[in-house]
DNA sequence: CCGATTGTTGAGCAAAAGCTCAGATAAAGA
DNA sequence: TCTTTATCTGAGCTTTTGCTCAACAATCGG
């Protein structure tokens, strides 16, 4: 329906341009060109139409891991195993960076949000931790090491800092420079 | 003056225990144990009370910046560098992680407090790429990923994973392989 | 003991924002 | 065209909550 798309669509622009805290109800209808009533009429409450944003947004980071997935089929090398997480997760922060930021740092999460960010964070280290076998004795910590990292840093040169696209290319490229280190160097 | 310290620390305590979105001058007046008149006697307003919280934990980070300085005065070695810079950013992310928690996923700064933030960040970098001059052909890159890194990750692992405090010690052990394999290795 | 200053109280005001509902409008079918 | 069904409208109700202020202690110098 191309009402509830405007809802979503202009909820989403108040949260990415002025935050949580300038969330309503009254201004998401008038921004999306209807009126409170039609707001009502297809969700039952405000929050729910934040839900719904983030259900979308965890539905594509879902479908990002099993593409991503398929990457590390073939006996990957662990040049590969870097190159295939850091562009999943920088691909995955690239899109939309505004509402992601205030997606993470003021809305706060159900406890059921929580935990299927906690899912996919899991099966992202087990299929890396999978792909990691021949090359690490304890494939499942050095999988954590690379994904939580892989995650965080890209998340912070994308997201959080938003003003610096230079070195998007250069820290990107660093990122992997450091994990292929720990991957492949004895001490 | 007493009050005032009862009112910041009930502000935490149902900041840490409820979130955000719980936190009312009403409540803060009655776990403080004082009325709501006095809140407004000592704070102007609301924000006033999660501005001075907040400005808190901003100190104690720059007081434990311009402590962990000094112990990378006498030409460390690289070891000492990851030391000192994992160690610090654990230190940091061990207090109170709960309050932490909701103060960095669900409270918005203002611009000011981002500002010192990246004040902070700034400065660390620029003291850790000093201490790499001799083993980094760009120091101020190597030193970016390092700092951003090890924030990052004791932040994952302290604050927002608070429910796995037994893999904490190998987890950080780890971590420091990896930047220490990130600074000594050639590939 | 007295006045003055400082600190405390909590009922209640005013603004903001989530949400409702009776009626208007449009679409579909007979 | 008439009826019915589905959708939309927005004034305003209700609740929440940040905040005020007139009255009331408590402390203290003289």
């Amino acid at each position: 329906m191309a009402t509830v798309e405007a809802i979503l669509e202009a909820a989403a622009r108040i949260l990415a341009e002025a935050g949580w805290a300038a969330l309503n109800t009254n201004l998401i209808a008038k921004r999306a060109g209807v009126s409170i009533g039609s707001v009502y009429e297809y969700f039952p409450d405000k929050r729910a139409i934040v839900d719904e944003i983030l259900n979308r947004h965890l539905a594509r980071g879902e479908a990002l891991f099993r593409e991503s997935a398929n990457d590390l089929n073939s006996g990957p090398q662990p040049v590969d195993i870097v190159r295939v997480l850091v562009s999943g997760f920088v691909t995955l922060h690239r899109d939309d960076p505004h509402l992601h930021q205030v997606l993470s740092s003021e809305v706060a999460l159900t406890l059921e949000q929580k935990m299927r960010v906690a899912a996919l964070r899991a099966n992202t280290i087990k299929r890396v931790a999978l792909a990691l076998a021949d090359d690490s004795d304890n494939p499942h910590i050095t999988a954590t090491l690379l994904v939580d990292t892989a995650d965080a840093l890209s998340h912070r040169w994308l997201v959080d800092a938003a003003g610096t696209p230079a070195s998007e290319k250069i820290m990107t490229n660093e990122l992997q420079k450091m994990l292929y280190a720990y991957l492949t160097c004895e001490p």
